[in-house]
DNA sequence: CCAAAAGTGTTAGGGTTACACCCATGT
DNA sequence: ACATGGGTGTAACCCTAACACTTTTGG
């Protein structure tokens, strides 16, 4: 061994992904098991060391997926973390990133025994300083909800208000007047209310997804993760499959009217944020 | 030479910092000549390779007193660059950082020849990736000045209304009405009116303070950056020597009605931020 | 005294908040 | 029918934008 040399000293680099989920209740995040010292056993962030032909961003991306088969279209840059003695191998400074995940589609991977979501209220020992940076992803996500879509990849493609409100509160950990929340939130101009013309009823079509949801979690062939980056709107189905109970209600939904459904104008979002400025204030 | 030997390849790890400066009039950025190849000749962020037994913002902050005689009380993370091939010599990947400063006291270092102000609107040629650096720092510090109290880094510690709304305007590139300035800037309640019993008038006090400005630049002992961090607020006073001309009239004020001079209240701002939550809409 | 800049008032309008009220749906 | 949740209306209130006016200072 011992095939790299350098003239001085170099730490060695390394990404780690905090990934978000929401189940309809409650804030999750995406953990896997360590399967290997230092730690083994414990849980940590999926990520791992930077390649030398990747930037960190690829870098994460490409640890994620080959932990927990998530393939996301965006990572956000957290910040890095270079404490002297955070593992105890060697130097090593991480790059982390954050992400929000609409469902989860995991699968074991190199050092890894298991992925699976925890609520962030109760989450076990973490590996590393990896407590610490998830503080840091939870101050950030709180901030970032403000001023940008971030709750909407965390919710299915289409989705009512009144969902997007409990996101909302249980991110930021308040209480919204349901009406006022309902007002604020069309009047952003960037959710565009979902009706095609000659379609059943917006609770039927609802019925329709959690089938095709279904069928893609448990029926699905075994490339999982690598299915291409959202091309449609629809194969992010799968969606559903993260939330509460797989067998319960309709969106957890018996009693009560139907809300309106709705789903994240991308476009208009991107030239408001071009022209003015795009607020949510909450 | 090639001392160090590792089992995988790493990168080697820098720091750069982008240090914004104020003149009463536009934005400023310092930067350093490059001494040495690569890229000699072109400037740069002042900035080099962490060390084994510091953290990035240690590395950021020697660095930059290395290179330019500045200790900085404050360093934020920008974030990281890694971009493959944006070093020449080998991989290298670099966390930024940004900060403010209210002075300049410059000294030569060891890989650099000097360095010196340049303002945001006109920029020389910058060495690596350093130009999409400096747009990532004023995206930045464009967000930041609403949320955060950035700006009055950039002043000197007792400074009028006009000034810190000049400051603003440079950097956001608007224009404010004065008067609603004014009174929405008190209403923040972080700003505290300076008036001490039996002082002079502020503006006799102001005229002070230039002398020790200048003293303190020009006369000063040669152990210029080691000075501590800021104890009494009274070691900022230097930062006039970055003012527009050493030898104009005090504070370019010839005519007109004189200021009042405030200061930033940070036991306060520290309160509000942990209360409920600083604004500064703008 | 005059010009320029600082500080204070005032008013119209938009947005937020706190509700009342009606509509739709499942039991 | 009734309970539950969704959608709309409205009035008080606060904050902001725009602008008139007074005060201070240097020439």
């Amino acid at each position: 061994m011992a095939k790299f040399e350098y003239e001085y000293p170099h730490p060695a680099v390394a990404t780690d992904c905090v990934v978000f989920g929401f189940d309809g209740r409650e804030l999750k995040v995406l953990l896997v098991e360590r399967g290997v010292d230092p730690y083994k056993g414990m849980w940590a962030f999926p990520g791992g060391f930077l390649r030398m032909d990747e930037t960190a961003e690829e870098c994460a991306r490409r640890e994620l997926e080959e932990e927990t088969g998530l393939a996301l279209a965006k990572v956000r840059e957290l910040g890095s973390f270079s404490g002297v003695n955070r593992d105890p191998r060697e130097r090593v400074i991480t790059i982390a990133f954050y992400s929000l995940a609409r469902h989860s589609a995991v699968r074991g991977g190199d050092d890894v025994a298991k992925a699976r979501w925890w609520a962030v209220d109760d989450i076990p020992q973490l590996a590393f300083d990896h407590d610490y940076i998830l503080r840091k992803a939870m101050e950030r996500i709180r901030r970032d909800i403000h001023f940008e879509p971030v709750g909407f990849d965390l919710l299915d493609e289409q989705f009512t208000i009144a969902e997007l409100q409990r996101l909302y509160e249980s991110i930021l950990g308040v209480q919204f007047d349901r009406r006022n929340f309902y007002r604020k939130m069309l009047q952003t101009g960037v959710l565009q209310e979902v009706e095609e013309a000659g379609a059943p009823t917006y609770y039927g079509r609802r019925k329709e997804m959690k089938r095709m949801a279904i069928d893609n979690l448990f029926g699905g062939p075994a490339e999982s993760g690598a299915m291409p980056p959202a091309q449609d709107g629809n194969s992010d189905m799968a969606a559903v499959g993260m939330r509460g109970e797989p067998a319960g209600p309709e969106r957890g939904h018996a009693v009560g009217r139907k809300g309106k459904l709705f789903r994240f104008n991308e476009e208009r979002y991107n030239r408001m944020k071009e022209d003015g400025n795009f607020r949510l204030e909450f």
